[in-house]
DNA sequence: CAGAGCCAAAAAGTCAGACTTATATGTCAC
DNA sequence: GTGACATATAAGTCTGACTTTTTGGCTCTG
């Protein structure tokens, strides 16, 4: 998923910007290139190129006489994959996925239904064949075979719709399942009702029934922002 | 809203960015970096600050011994203001401002049932003052001023929902309607039935009514599908 | 004392050149 | 044909000198 170390300014930034979403140097802060430069022992071209990165996400700017500043949360680029990516390893954890969460409500119904329009024949047995796969992991513990089947489904929807803002989506969709998975409480077996509602929107998809395709994903949606509510009233 | 000139850098950017994301240099196509600097007359330090912000926004890919090589479109981060920007300033500004259009009529409806939960007094407020506005504007040719209260009507909503990722949206909403409204056909007065629309949506905000404001803003959106699909059937 | 204007320091920005490193590709032996 | 090896290439890195912009203080004046 991510591109480790490609490069040393990269090295840089997988330290520097998990520090900033995380709010270690909160908006305001004023960071001096040279400083930054010496403290990772880079050059200071290195850094410079690090800060530009930075200052692409909208995380800070530079400023001449004055250095770069962290700039108010609210001015970030959230939609960054890697910004969303740095902020999912933090602190603020909990809060982006419900964020997350509450886009992915908003999004993925409509998506379904564009996907009922515009799917391919081979997207739609790709995603009966994503349900299937739920379907026969979904007893026994087996949640690291349910969650890849999951993740692929969601991205066949959101890729079927053809949007490519949607599409584009998909990657983050699937961290957030990953995160469920892995990290929040989610011991047990998923919950059948979900699994159900999946197979039913690939038949939905497969029947070109965009109204259903869109009430059943939107069941699903709304089950997963419900499950955080029960974890995090 | 665009910060022209921030460094050579950036006038470099302003042009290779529209040119990339234009399709310009096609998927697959091979820059390399020291010809950049030399057509562009900079440094090769001041081109490669440029490569790195392409790089950060996944429109190309920096490798040894070969060059750097134009990302293939379905990789670009287009959820980046500025390549959101570069496209709707090019040749596919139909199909850029479709997408956006679709993703508006998927986000907004659920942001304006989540602002009528959680707007503040001021947001409902500044809510019905921006649909008064539109109103006052809607007859006599007034467009640029009706499309003020319109952009800030939205922003609004997408703000009051308490979501961050809406929030977010509301340049990009802002760059549509604009658009819609300067380069796209709209010489006549807005329909009356949307603005009507606005108001009620303000309305049913203030009386905290979720179901009614998703609702009434999902006609909103629809409509302006309905629009494009007058405009480019 | 207030305001206008000026000066100097500070930090980013720019450039040029030398050097390092990874790697795609071609070559040669087997 | 296949594998090991050599080579050329383009990005990557570092350093040091220089430029430009801007801020904050200082002085001079009314």
């Amino acid at each position: 998923m991510s591109t480790p170390g490609r490069g040393l300014h990269g090295r840089v930034l997988d330290t520097l910007g998990p520090a900033i979403t995380a709010g270690e140097y909160p908006p305001g802060s004023v960071l001096r290139t040279d400083e930054l430069a010496q403290h990772f022992e880079v050059s200071r071209s290195v850094m410079r190129e690090a800060v530009r990165v930075l200052e692409s996400m909208h995380l800070v700017e530079s400023r001449r006489r004055v250095g770069v500043t962290v700039r108010p949360k609210a001015e970030w680029n959230v939609y960054d994959p890697q910004v969303i990516r740095w902020r999912l390893a933090g602190a603020d954890r909990p809060h982006q996925l419900r964020s997350l969460t509450v886009l992915r409500s908003a999004v993925e119904p409509v998506a379904a239904g564009l996907a009922a329009r515009n799917a391919t024949a081979d997207q739609c047995a790709e995603l009966t064949e994503c349900a299937l796969g739920m379907v026969a992991n979904s007893r026994g513990h087996r949640l690291d075979k349910y969650l890849v089947h999951d993740m692929a489904f969601h991205r066949v929807i959101l890729t079927a719709s053809g949007n490519e803002m949607f599409a584009r989506l998909g990657d983050v969709v699937a961290e957030v399942l990953a995160g469920r998975t892995h990290h929040e409480v989610m011991f047990e077996d998923p919950d059948p009702a979900a699994v159900t509602l999946h197979v039913r929107v690939a038949e939905a998809v497969r029947a070109r029934d965009a109204a259903r395709a869109e009430e059943l994903t939107r069941e699903i949606t709304t089950g997963a922002l419900q499950e955080l509510d029960i974890l995090a009233p």
